[in-house]
DNA sequence: AACTGATAATAAGTTAAGCTTAATAAATGT
DNA sequence: ACATTTATTAAGCTTAACTTATTATCAGTT
């Protein structure tokens, strides 16, 4: 194998997650759920996994500015989809939440993750899949998280 | 391996295309090359692999349209680094190739491209990123290409 | 108790990157 | 000759993130 294709590593990356999001929207499309935009996903699974969190933390695994986050934040408290209450043990903090039509949300959301993962499951096969996926924690384990 | 983390490939392909976009861009500031930003690569390393090129088959190999890709065209021609001249095979089309000073530039993103695949090499071992480059190439190979 | 440096949320304004819509010109197929 | 498609280009809009800066609170130190 020659050296010439890692110079597509960047190339691929960017076309994957591309076609990742492209594929998701799509589901979520045709499932009635539009408008659920691919940055407000990282907030929604962080908080799916970890429950209620501080915007800060948010934003750090989103690899995003917590300005940045604020925005996503305040755009999906308009929507109803999560609140926020002060974190009783840090009265500068406050912690965002789902609401019930953010539980929603979630659901579907998985749901159509899921099946996109099935997607690239023809495609190549699940060994594979899960062999890229733990290849991409172990590159970015010496990070912030 | 339980299914929870198949919910993490966007966010973990986001983080990691990013992971490589800073290592990148800290290499290129080091060796003395700042301001080459990262859509301007994808063409780059399509030029590099391909030649003189239209600009809509840039587009293509960048996931974007024509319309955005004209406009880092236009702005790499403004640096000097390429230069488009006439298609003698059709006379709609622009071919679009380096200048010497992109020649330059692009010697060096090949070095930094090398050195950033080296970092990885390090925290991952080179057989699981040649598969995982080789898994996303799969996972493409049946779009527009 | 007061002081200092770090951290959380937030606001304002800016930049980057891509999109849509639409025009023009040339090619291709009937 | 005519209709459809394709390549380049322009204008203006949207999204998503950035930087800089303010306020409040916390934690450690004197």
């Amino acid at each position: 194998m020659p050296g010439v294709e890692k110079h597509e590593l960047g190339q691929l990356l960017m076309l994957t997650l591309q076609d990742f999001q492209q594929r998701l929207d799509q589901d979520l499309l045709s499932a009635g759920f539009p408008g659920v935009r691919y940055r407000h996903r990282a907030l929604f699974m962080h908080l799916e996994r970890h429950g209620a969190s501080r915007s800060v933390d948010l934003a750090g695994a989103a690899g995003i500015r917590p300005q940045s986050m604020m925005k996503i934040v305040r755009e999906l408290e308009d929507l109803g989809l999560i609140r926020r209450r002060l974190d009783p043990t840090d009265s500068r903090a406050k912690l965002i939440e789902f609401t019930l039509d953010g539980e929603r949300l979630i659901d579907q959301l998985k749901q159509s993750t899921e099946r996109v993962w099935k997607q690239y499951v023809e495609l190549l096969d699940e060994k594979t899949l899960e062999r890229m996926l733990s290849g991409m924690r172990q590159l970015l384990a010496g990070r912030s998280e």
